[in-house]
DNA sequence: GTCAATTCACATGAAAGAGACCACGGTCTAGTG
DNA sequence: CTAGACCGTGGTCTCTTTCATGTGAATTGACGA
């Protein structure tokens, strides 16, 4: 036994990899010249070069989709302008918070609680008044005179979840009487959700905006490229690899990052195999398995209650081939729940959470009209066959059948 | 046969409650000089 | 006298319930041809 996995582990060292340094194939990553984006970086960098002479520089609204390089361009730019700033004993300061962290900054509690921690308050968790981190906040901002940028990521999930009075209170405070200067930069992959904002915020975010088009296929193949020159042993890339890849990732609204995953999971399927180059065939296998890995992920995070609803859906898949009915789902749950002794959630409740699974992609449920018979969602299970097994033991599991 | 009214089975929204977690200020207690 | 334990109040946040309202087409039933 022994010697056996000391062998394993011989072979393991021993093994040739295709990769040389997987880091830049990383979604932190960041290279050091950004492709196709000069554009962009120009038009920001042009809005915001006025902090530089301590003025107040025009907020932004950026706009684009995911993977199309919004936050690295952003945060290429914003640090080049702290250099130059420091370069000039300007004080500036930029602050960079992403609004879709979970418990860091998804409300406007959090949000103002961040940014003063930034500043370097001590802001607990919970339990103070909103109005008291704003208090804190503000002293922190007035204690000495500077100019700041808060460039807030995914402003839209923000603003979905607790409205724009964050948004509000930020853009308004240069025109009270404050030492410091502020401007925001949004960051945004969905532009309806300006439709919802106050006109008052409207029209201060979005003083200035720039839109990321998504890339199209030529652009990611160089984008891979230039990446795929670090990650990868010389000659560990088949014809047509980057190709296909590019071509996978441009099909789904250009989305560089998708591209880059699959071509690192590609990787990682030829290593497996004990391959020294990647082939087509080995990125066909790697959207496969990260289609599987997402869904099994996603599904093994679910609370306990959404596992019970899941479990009704599926188990009434065979019998109503894929013809499920909100009502029936909530029927097999409640005895469900009975004999797993939990506590049986209303119908509302679990009406949104079979939303919740279609928008997760799990389920798909389609509100149809029954006419006479009223309205439901049309439930149909979208968890591909050769993982279904591994899905229903994993719920059984968790609910203890 | 045609057309509007009806009706079903939920969807969808808004508001409020429960419970976990936490800070703060005041009061109590025990230890110290 | 003071530091720390303890408690009550009031705050946020998530998940959930309650109450209210909306909705799209099959069905129904009245009507006229």
């Amino acid at each position: 036994m022994e010697r056996g996995l000391d062998r394993f582990f011989d072979v393991f060292l021993k093994k040739e990899s295709v990769f040389f340094d997987k880091k830049t194939l990383q979604s932190t990553y960041t290279p050091e010249t950004i492709l196709y984006r000069w554009e962009q970086t120009k038009q920001i960098a042009n809005i915001v070069a006025p902090a530089l002479k301590g003025d107040k520089p025009s907020n932004i609204f950026v706009y684009g989709k995911t993977g199309t390089g919004k936050t690295l361009t952003l945060k290429y730019t914003t640090q080049q302008l702290v250099e130059a700033a420091n370069r000039e004993n300007i004080n500036l300061k930029v602050i960079y918070i992403n609004c879709k962290l979970k418990r860091s900054a998804d409300t406007e509690y959090r949000l103002i609680a961040q940014l003063a921690r930034e500043l370097g308050k001590s802001i607990p968790p919970t339990g103070l008044p909103t109005e008291e981190v704003y208090r804190a906040f503000f002293k922190a901002l007035n204690k000495q005179k500077q100019n700041y940028i808060f460039v807030l990521d995914e402003i839209d999930q923000l603003v979905e979840k607790t409205g724009d009075g964050a948004l509000y209170n930020l853009t308004r405070i240069n025109e009270e009487d404050t030492n410091s200067q502020i401007s925001v930069i949004g960051i945004s992959n969905n532009i309806m959700f300006v439709d919802n904002l106050d006109p008052r915020v409207r029209s201060s975010l979005s003083e200035e905006g720039v839109v990321f088009p998504p890339y199209n296929a030529l652009q990611i193949q160089g984008i891979l490229r230039q990446r795929a020159e670090i990650a990868f042993k010389a000659g560990a890339i088949g014809g047509g690899v980057i190709e296909k890849c590019a071509a996978y990732a441009a099909r789904d609204h250009g989305d560089a990052r998708r591209a880059l995953e699959l071509l690192r999971v590609a990787g990682e399927v030829a290593d497996r195999k004990n391959t020294n180059k990647i082939t087509i065939e080995h990125i066909d296998e790697a959207e496969q398995k990260i289609d599987r890995d997402r869904m099994i992920d996603v599904v093994a995070t679910q609370p306990k209650q959404y596992h019970l609803v899941l479990y009704s859906i599926i188990s009434l898949q065979p019998q109503r081939n894929n013809n499920i009915f909100t009502g029936e789902v909530y029927e097999v749950y409640r005895s469900l729940c009975n004999k797993t002794n939990t506590s049986v959630l209303t119908q509302r409740r679990v009406s949104d959470i079979i939303s919740e699974f279609d928008m997760l992609g799990i389920v798909n449920a389609k509100v149809i009209s029954k006419g006479r018979y009223g309205r439901t969602r049309d439930i149909s299970v979208e968890i591909p066959q050769n993982i279904m097994p591994r899905i229903k033991t994993m719920l059984e599991d968790s609910i203890h059948i």
